[in-house]
DNA sequence: AGAATAACCCGAACGC
DNA sequence: TGCGTTCGGGTTATTC
């Protein structure tokens, strides 16, 4: 469950290892994790390429490469990227593997198979659909939100979790901006308050803004690379905190479901609406 | 367009 | 202890 936090952990703490690195050699393990490409073809495009960027949109990952080309990678739920020595023996599920021509190895290890690369060549329009991305938290306004949520339907949390509405925004981290926000999971779009899209913003921005400097959550599926792992599950008033106290009024912490997805939430603090 | 649901996948958690 | 079953979760695709 990378989130943006873990996301941009990733980035940060690989990024010296992976920009300016030559890449001598692609193994692919699992075909259909190179989505737009046959393996072999993108094997051939990427082989003696120069990397020299790595950023980062919403959950999305790029890598940047000297010819102008790009390739962009989605970790989706348990996609771990890590670098290691040619020689330490490959874990199971290592589904690609960038070997440098420094002798390092960028690994993308992914149990359940779900995350995808995608290369484009320069120029190419870009369909792994990170451009139909909604805007970073830290660059959302209250009006494009408003614009965008006071008239819908759906539970609050639902929305948060639209990537096309806002970028980086998981289940973890939406529980607790809800929390802050003192707003109930289930609230509709079209019920919300001015001042309730103003916690939402400020709420989302301090929560991920406080994730990243942690080093992002470990909980569960997820742990950074380098055997880095993040420090914001400490941090953590809601998710995960079935049956303990709230923090800021002593209420049960209760568990429903918004959407088909795991939600915690106090009943008290956020307001019992219908939850099952 | 918006809303609801299924599909993808497999390790972990759960139930007996 | 061991086995079978359910759960979870980001995103896309499909259906209504």
């Amino acid at each position: 469950m990378p989130e943006l936090p873990e996301v941009e952990t990733v980035r940060t703490v690989l990024s010296p290892f992976v920009v300016g690195q030559t890449i001598a050699k692609v193994t692919i393990n699992l075909p259909k994790v190179v989505a737009n490409l046959q393996p072999a073809t993108f094997v051939q495009k990427m082989t003696e390429q120069n990397i020299i960027n790595f950023t980062r949109r919403g959950k999305f990952l790029t890598l940047h490469l000297q010819s102008g080309a790009f390739v962009v990678l989605h970790l989706r739920m348990t996609g771990t990227l890590t670098v290691e020595d040619a020689d330490v023996p490959i874990e199971k599920h290592t589904n690609l593997i960038l070997t440098f021509q420094n002798g390092k190895e960028l690994r993308f290890v992914d149990s359940r198979g779900f995350g995808r690369w995608w290369y484009f060549a320069p120029g190419q329009t870009d369909t792994s659909g990170q451009n139909l991305l909604g805007p970073e938290p830290s660059a959302v306004t209250i009006k494009d939100l408003q614009r965008k949520i006071a008239t819908r339907k759906t539970a609050l949390k639902t929305l948060l979790l639209d990537q096309h509405l806002i970028a980086g925004i998981g289940n973890i981290y939406a529980d607790e901006i809800l929390f802050l926000s003192k707003i109930n999971p289930n609230t509709k779009g079209k019920d919300l308050s001015k001042k309730d899209f103003d916690n939402i913003i400020v709420n989302t921005r301090k929560i991920l803004e406080e994730a990243i400097k942690c080093g992002g959550t470990t909980i569960r599926s997820y742990t950074s690379s380098l055997g880095v792992t993040g420090h914001f599950q400490g941090n953590l008033l809601v998710h995960n905190k079935e049956g303990m106290e709230c923090q800021t009024c002593g209420t049960i912490i209760l568990k429903c479901k918004v959407n088909g997805r795991g939600t915690y939430y106090c009943p008290k603090c956020q307001g019992d609406k219908i939850c099952i």
